[in-house]
DNA sequence: ATAATAGTTGACTATTTTGCTGGGTTAAGT
DNA sequence: ACTTAACCCAGCAAAATAGTCAACTATTAT
């Protein structure tokens, strides 16, 4: 589980698509505009959400990307997983060797570590963010952007 | 909080650390050729490491380094923020005009959920991570490693 | 004192990842 | 047909990562 801009990115992309996209589907030059990311880097990184099924691209004149499932079944881990290279990290691989290794006893402490990470952010899903976001404007803010998030959130159901 | 192979590498070095330095200070050349890190890059690291006050180092023959604190009082975010740049990650830093703009919603959203995840490796000390792997070394190999980590383990108290 | 050990520093390089530009092709709506 | 937008791809500049090299300083053992 790597954590980078990258996966940043790709969180946020997910989370505006999951703002805009209730009624109709939601083109990457608007995600582009309104979170500042280059177009085609939104495409590479669309292509990757595409191909683990997260989201649908719609084609032509009032087309664009929605989402495939429910908010609530789309978990940051695995948005940030299918951005990224599948990541080896092993470095040990399968080696016989490395059973009785120093080194891989540690290795071992840190893999522990990185599925402790995954499953804590598999754990969150983007109906969790976007309902926490929903508290927090109303609490805070108290303007449109709220009033919006509400709307957006009873037709998320 | 970003997450890299950088962070991997201090986090997996400061577990040698507290494995293996709690009789006498314990060198970078040691930890090098455990955990195959270069010595070079490792000096850059503990250079970081040392000015967090995370651990001190030892000059002269029979020196090393060694950790400045307990391992129960040490956590992981501490490690990978150490290594790591500051990271402003904002991009609207504290500009006026983000306060009502949607991206910066989707930006609040982000940070939340990077808050989140600090918080969760902060949870998470050198000691847990150490104590962990003892029951698994004693449930799965009952070999001379997990004597070693006994041996520790007690010594840590 | 002196040699050996080991940390400290800085500059320098190679590789990888990142983020982006710009060119296209293909599918769907008008 | 024409527009719109997804889709695809080759390449590229900047940054981060990972590692190297060399000189230097502080400490300790003899």
């Amino acid at each position: 589980m790597r954590l980078t801009t990258k996966g940043r990115y790709a969180v946020t992309a997910m989370l505006d698509l999951a703002f805009h996209s209730q009624i109709k589907p939601v083109t990457l030059t608007d995600i582009a505009a309104r979170q500042t990311i280059s177009l085609s880097y939104l495409e590479q990184l669309f292509a990757r959400l595409r191909r683990a099924g997260m989201v649908k691209g719609v084609r032509g004149p009032g087309g664009g990307y929605k989402l495939c499932r429910k908010t609530s079944d789309i978990n940051i881990a695995d948005i940030i997983a299918a951005v990224n290279e599948p990541l080896d990290s092993t470095k040990c691989g399968g080696e016989a060797n490395c059973q009785k290794d120093q080194a891989c006893l540690t290795h071992d402490l840190w893999m522990g570590l990185s599925e402790q990470i995954k499953d804590y952010l598999k754990s969150i899903s983007l109906a969790d963010l976007l309902e926490k976001n929903q508290v927090q404007e109303v609490a805070i803010r108290q303007h449109h952007d709220a009033q919006q998030t509400i709307e957006i959130y009873r037709h998320q159901d």
